[in-house]
RNA sequence: GUGACCAUAGCUCAACAGGCAGAGCACCUGGUUGUGGCCCAGGAGGUUACGGGUUCAAGCCCCGUUGGUCACCCCA
């Protein structure tokens, strides 16, 4: 058998860098207007990192998702699944709390997950994170979204969506829980299996469910944005009164949560077109109490994360064409030993003053090197033989009309800025 | 972790009811001197994902494995 990529692993081909450069290009630069400083935390952490906690369900399931590993030294070490964790252990370790607050960062890398690969989901994956730490203000929530938003938006997606909804806090959300798990315990009998185990082990999550009949029951069942404590309540509306002036569009969606409880209050997803099972293009929130979970003070921060692998996919399939990559325009021809050194010498030349070259190489027929100049797509062929060696020359062949030219060697660099829009 | 569908040349796909494994695209060479694209001629490229079984005979039928796609579970 041949080697092959893992399960859940692809490569990302230079037909794909079409679109990856366009898209990484577009996040840094937006990262840049919004303020954000980029960082890049290791790719391996300490296991424990990624586990710190969590209630013990959650625990388990995500080790079960976990790329760990016992390094050398004994030391128990896992590939990241998120990047919020890391960002929240530098934060930590380098002191940024005395920092100006807030601090805005953001970071760009793969992320690891071993769960069973299926549309827009894989086992590595590139991920764009954005996280506002410091700042309780609903404002600083409108931030990170808008960040996401202008994103795709840029990008040239179509009918974006916020989906949008309140969690609420430590303070209100026990009481909403407990109001939830009563409601459904009055229907138990209405429950499929699945919702029944949500709903002792991750009641929330039954607010999510795909299962029709639980849907129905779900049509008058207690909503947390209707459960608010006044903190969160008026953070809610402030938030959505933000988005009102900017004319973003948001759903409230009362069945939207997250999977972990660090989250409070805000939680959000983009959609766009579909995308199998999933239209949520990103999703991000609220997490108030994370850098406290990693040792350090308490600190207020908003984050979201956005799958790079899922918007190239999406552009495809929505038929977004990013801008063409740049690829060499002037390719070197040559006929003869003398000539080949010559043109050598001119292709680096070329590099130099900014001309991307190619160079032809071997020492095959001319005929066959302007068949590999026309299947490179080069704009002009630049010719070297006794001719024009005599003459202190280049002959240049224009790919396109035909139309050939000879043209002075120390007039060359300068002809062919003026022509291909350098400089 | 569960389930469904799928796997033939680099790519897209053919191959009657089980009977010699093919096409298009791409690639290489040639069509005589220092000139590409179009055209023409030729070439290379396959353990039909892998392993077993049934059969005179398997790309095709059966079992298993691996991988892909999609959905469930889960979702940082």
């Amino acid at each position: 058998m041949r080697f092959q990529t893992l399960k859940g692993f692809h490569d990302i081909l230079p037909d794909d860098f079409r679109y990856w450069r366009h898209v990484l290009n577009m996040a840094v630069d937006l990262a840049d207007r919004f303020g954000y400083l980029q960082l890049s935390p290791p790719i391996l952490e300490e296991t424990r990192l990624f586990l710190r906690g969590l209630q013990e369900g959650s625990a388990v399931v995500l080790d079960k998702e976990l790329y760990s590993f016992e390094d050398k030294d004994g030391a128990q070490i896992s590939l990241r699944p998120e990047f919020t964790a890391s960002v929240m252990r530098a934060y930590v370790e380098h002191g940024m709390h005395t920092w100006p607050k807030p601090v805005k960062l953001f970071a760009i890398g793969p992320l690891f997950r071993h769960e069973k690969p299926q549309a827009g989901r894989f086992r590595q994956h590139v991920q764009f994170n954005a996280e506002l730490l410091g700042e309780e203000d609903p404002a600083a929530d409108l931030e990170i979204m808008q960040l996401a938003y202008s994103l795709y938006d840029e990008l040239g997606f179509q009918e974006l969506t916020f989906q949008l909804n309140s969690i609420g806090c430590p303070n209100c959300r026990p009481a909403y829980i407990e109001k939830l798990i009563a409601y459904f315990e009055a229907h138990l009998d209405r429950l499929p299996e699945v919702d029944r185990r949500r709903l002792s082990v991750n009641p929330l999550r039954v607010l999510d469910t795909k299962e029709p009949e639980t849907l129905a029951l779900l049509e008058n069942a207690p909503r947390s944005i209707d459960h608010l404590c006044n903190e969160c309540d008026a953070h809610f509306r402030s938030l959505t009164g933000y988005l009102q002036a900017l004319e973003l569009p948001y759903v409230v969606n009362p069945r939207l949560v997250r999977g972990f409880d660090y989250y409070v209050r805000t939680v959000f997803e983009v959609w766009g077109a579909e995308l199998g099972a999933q239209n949520a293009l990103c999703g991000g929130g609220r997490y108030d109490g994370l850098v406290e979970s990693v040792g350090g003070p308490k600190t207020p921060g908003v984050g979201v994360g956005i799958g790079i692998d899922r918007i190239v996919i999406s552009m495809r399939g929505q038929g977004i064409e990013p801008p063409p990559l740049p690829h060499p325009l002037i390719m070197v021809l040559h006929r003869g030993d003398a000539a080949k050194v010559e043109a050598v010498r001119l292709v680096s030349d070329l590099r130099r003053n900014g001309v991307p070259a190619l160079l032809a190489f071997g020492k095959r027929s001319l005929k066959s090197q302007f068949k590999s100049a026309n299947r490179a797509r080069v704009r002009f062929a630049l010719v070297l033989g006794e001719d024009e060696i005599a003459q202190n020359a280049v002959t240049v062949r224009d790919m396109e009309s035909g139309e050939q030219t000879l043209i002075a060697r120390p007039k060359l660099i300068s002809w062919l800025q003026a022509r291909l829009d350098i400089r």
